[in-house]
DNA sequence: AAATATATTTTGCTTAGTCTAAATTATATT
DNA sequence: AATATAATTTAGACTAAGCAAAATATATTT
């Protein structure tokens, strides 16, 4: 089938185009990857050889619908690999990601199924990103960033940005996790950094922009604007 | 660390070197992997300068300590991931073989060591070979060939020689499995046929030869001899 | 519009693993 | 002991993936 470069290729343009532009340039995806430009432009010819990307050169690239369906089995498996790590054999969320790395490029559409039924057929995983389903369709949340919500409102933290270890380390240590209900107690003016009050804990805690703006949160029905 | 083709390399020098001799030769290296002699050979120098196998010209290869060291490790989470696809996502035994081949690559200490409690400190996999523990020492038990034991005797199923797929049918077909408590009814003199009781089962099975000899048992403790 | 800077591709070389064919060494047979 | 056969290694070539340096295309300034 494909090799787990060509694999890892097609994920990192999937998660590229993502956030952002229609189509994507070399030097991204050799960011991304941590190659070099001319090891990317040698790929992106194989690529589109087999059809899983459109590729002019010097134009940038984008995905085939057949290199989208790819890219996404691959993110799929990623997340419920993820959600086993964490739900079943007991890893932190920011301990799991380095195995995942691996465990997305296991070939077997059987044990995938098999996988997703033993996790309940989970729609979420462990840092509350959308696993897309069998067909590869996405069911997200409409979810905003915590930064953008008014004094007072109540929401429910769904899911995080950044998935860096040392802000997952962060969180942990503050013991915020998803599913919390949070309130937004304050909002500083000067430097926007919030106090939050979490359901079910009596005492509050203070948050910095910057790590509001990496917390997803969904608005409560019932709440004030 | 080391690639996937070396620790193939690896397992198939330590599975060779098991059954027979002290020292085992190119071609059925070749023949285990289906490579040909000359990739086996460059692969052994590979392998000898990382001190890995011990490997003079002409004169065959084992393993040095930390060779044997790196195979047990990788057939101990071969054998944990197959005890995990059967047990937990319920997979029959005859189908997990290539997931397991293709898992036992996997690196993280950390992840068989929870794999491995998550399993509650498993001794045998599906088709009862041993798993080694975390210091890669095997406990086998003593078990027979089903075809060295004599009429009237009892027994416990707990392992098969032949792992091929059609032989592991053959068994699940005749609701055969590791575990069982036998009683060997009869044998034809002829042809070493067996007539088998199982218990907890009101029909008899008979048996060739050939599949007795590839069945795994343990001598009942109050059994007639 | 020309000059410069930046991005991209091409070229040529490297490593891991494989193969075929040829050469060499070991083993078996007369 | 000589020869034939079999096993093993060497030599040279191929594919996948990568990199550095050179060449070319695109973008940005002036």
């Amino acid at each position: 089938m494909n090799s787990f470069t060509e694999e890892n290729y097609l994920k990192a343009i999937y998660n590229l185009l993502e956030s952002g532009d229609r189509k994507i340039s070399t030097t991204s995806i050799s960011k991304r990857l941590t190659t070099t430009p001319a090891s990317v432009t040698d790929m992106l010819k194989k690529l589109s050889e087999k059809k899983l990307i459109s590729y002019e050169k010097y134009k940038g690239v984008s995905l085939t619908a057949s290199g989208k369906k790819v890219a996404i089995a691959i993110i799929r498996k990623h997340r419920l690999w993820e959600l086993f790590l964490v739900e079943k054999l007991g890893f932190k969320w920011d301990e799991v990601h380095d195995m995942a790395e691996q465990l997305e490029h296991i070939q077997s559409e059987k044990l995938v199924e098999k996988l997703y039924n033993y996790l309940g057929h989970p729609r979420f995983d462990p840092h509350g990103d959308p696993i897309p389903d069998e067909n590869g369709i996405f069911h997200p949340i409409e979810t905003l960033p915590l930064s953008g919500i008014s004094k007072n409102s109540k929401v429910t933290l769904t899911g995080v940005l950044d998935h860096g270890t040392s802000f997952l380390r962060y969180l942990s240590k503050n013991e915020l996790s998803i599913g919390q209900k949070i309130l937004v107690k304050d909002i500083q003016e000067f430097d926007k950094s919030m106090t939050l009050l979490i359901q079910g804990k009596n005492t509050s805690l203070h948050i910095s922009h910057d790590v509001a703006r990496n917390l997803l949160v969904l608005k409560d029905k019932n709440a004030k604007s």
